[in-house]
DNA sequence: GCCGCGCCCTAGAACGTTCTAGAGTCGAGG
DNA sequence: CCTCGACTCTAGAACGTTCTAGGGCGCGGC
């Protein structure tokens, strides 16, 4: 007794109870049209029979799959934490998820069929890297919404935070620490990299610190980070605000290994809340994402197309909150 | 025209083809029985319609599943290591994965049970944390494979790393830079921490330093090693091998703010190769496990169930390999 | 002329659900 | 006594596949 013995079904649990198929299957779902004392008995059956139902035959026959397909990334940091939230909104109104991983060697494409095939009704892509073509495509099958990137597409909703503002929300601690020559080390050709260079524009103009504003070429890596320390280190900045955790982190060990203290010497901020950013060996002031809202609303946006409202683009931008930690401190200068 | 307009069916893709819904699936799952003629002209049609399989039907009917349920954690490290390797190992052989998270609001269970509902031929649990008798009521359904677990059931199969041997070598490696003073931080009640003690107090025994050894107690998190480290404080040893290296950062932040060198005045190894242990920051010394290998090796036993071998409790032991970075150097003493 | 065989193809029954339509039963109201 | 509605329950048709049986048909061998 292993594997084979077909696994229990509905006739069986109905044969069982001495009662009609359909009526079990009113039973399991909670539908009304049984009475309190059959509810009772087929319950009790279907518990002594080990009784699971086949999702594949429930989705078949009902068209509604109930079903949101999301395409995540190993590997990076908050993915994570958003498929966290995402279970919660999903379980919070009923709907189930399937996962769709992007690895180092299957990619998004790939990922994104799986789902296809699964019938998903909905499908939530977290910091998709396929062209925008390849977007309206899907989104002319089914209910697309794309969080952390910015499509400007009708037919695709987009969830994403404020990066703009994230930026402004660094230089502002900065600036109130006394800070003047703040630099920025950006995220390369990374997604969402144009934004908060440009945030950080904006904030040092508001500030009237134009003239002090330095950007250095960077990227999503901790060499990258690395990189643009060394390039730094020529005629230091007294703060700077990195694109990403990971780069701040490399940007801090080069830092550190030529003696300059952080934050004595060098105040610096970080984006994204990584949870390596909180180990106290690192303890790095960041930019965190509100990743119960975006993905609260990333499901609320695909069960909203799913259930048939108008198509619109929207975009929702989540505004993010400043993580103060032990990288950044007053100005010395 | 949002949702509308029904997905193409086999029907569709018949009918337009003007072959019938038979012959149309045995030219799409490339069975054997069609000419080749046909089978161009209803792949063309196929394409031309954007056919895409419904794998919910095709799987109910077809009992055989070909697919594989997987239950990992969110924010394991290495979790995502083993899925990357996982969809290598079920690609190859034609499987497909489906998965399921545990995070920190959805227990395994809950995990479990949505697996069950895809009805998925097999599952791989990572780390599973549920009890024996639960693991034995899943195994009465279906192969189980549990990773990174050691399970005595004869109908589980076991695919984990020797983590005794992984305590050899970080014990070997230390000795060999000639510490005798090596003390070891245990990870508490968490899986693999009692194999991991077991494995440090016998390398200690085989090197004669028995007299030398010292056990501290730790856990999974990083503030359990910076508690061990102020412990370990009173009566410093040379070297140190923690639990894991989320331990160990922990432990190595305390040990430098007390001004400690490191590797100068003491080593330290950790264990899991995290990915944060390799930045440069933190460049820690550690022992990997093979994900690689472990991944094969799990599809391997799950798909070999599904195709009916024997019942035997079979484990797999892996051994695991030091990755020498920079927290150890040779003993000063 | 009949049989058997291989090839290409098709009809129709599964698979385990949900859904629609309707069949019994009971008690109240005429 | 009949009708009606409410309530419980059931039969049987979906859903989109795969699978089992077999139907033509052309061809070679008796």
């Amino acid at each position: 007794m292993t594997v084979e013995g077909r696994r229990t079904t509905l006739a069986d649990v109905a044969a069982e109870a001495g009662v009609s198929v359909a009526l079990v299957s009113i039973v399991m779902r909670g539908a009304p049209g049984a009475s309190a004392a059959t509810r009772e008995r087929v319950l009790e059956v279907a518990r002594r029979l080990d009784y699971q139902p086949d999702s594949r035959a429930r989705l078949l026959r009902s068209g509604q799959s109930r079903l949101l397909g999301v395409v995540f990334g190993v590997q990076h940091p908050f993915h994570d934490d958003l498929l966290t939230g995402l279970y919660d909104a999903a379980e919070r109104i009923g709907y189930e998820l399937t996962l769709s991983a992007v690895t180092p060697r299957r990619d998004e494409r790939t990922a994104i069929a799986g789902l296809l095939q699964d019938r998903c009704a909905a499908l939530v892509l977290l910091g998709p890297q396929i062209t925008v073509a390849e977007l309206g495509a899907l989104a002319a099958r089914l209910p697309v919404v794309a969080m952390m990137r910015n499509v400007r597409r009708r037919d695709i909703d987009v969830v994403r935070t404020d990066d703009a503002r994230g930026l402004h929300l660094a230089v502002d601690h900065l600036v109130a620490l006394g800070h003047r020559r703040i630099a920025h080390v950006d995220g390369g050709r990374w997604l969402a990299s144009a934004e908060r260079r440009q945030g950080y524009r904006d904030a040092m103009k508001r500030h009237g610190l134009e003239a002090y504003g330095k950007i250095v070429s960077g990227g999503f890596g901790e060499e990258d980070g690395a990189r643009a320390a060394r390039v730094l280190l020529d005629d230091p900045p007294t703060a700077v605000t990195v694109f990403n955790d990971l780069s701040a982190t490399g940007l801090l060990d080069v830092l550190r290994r030529h003696g300059i203290s952080v934050p004595g010497d060098l105040s610096v901020v970080g984006y994204d809340d990584s949870s390596f950013s909180r180990l106290a060996h690192i303890d790095l002031t960041t930019v965190a994402q509100d990743i119960e809202t975006m993905a609260t609303l990333a499901v609320a946006r695909a069960v909203e197309r799913i259930d048939g409202a108008p198509v619109v683009h929207r975009e929702v931008v989540i505004p993010p909150r400043l993580v103060v930690r032990g990288t950044t401190g007053p100005s010395g200068a």
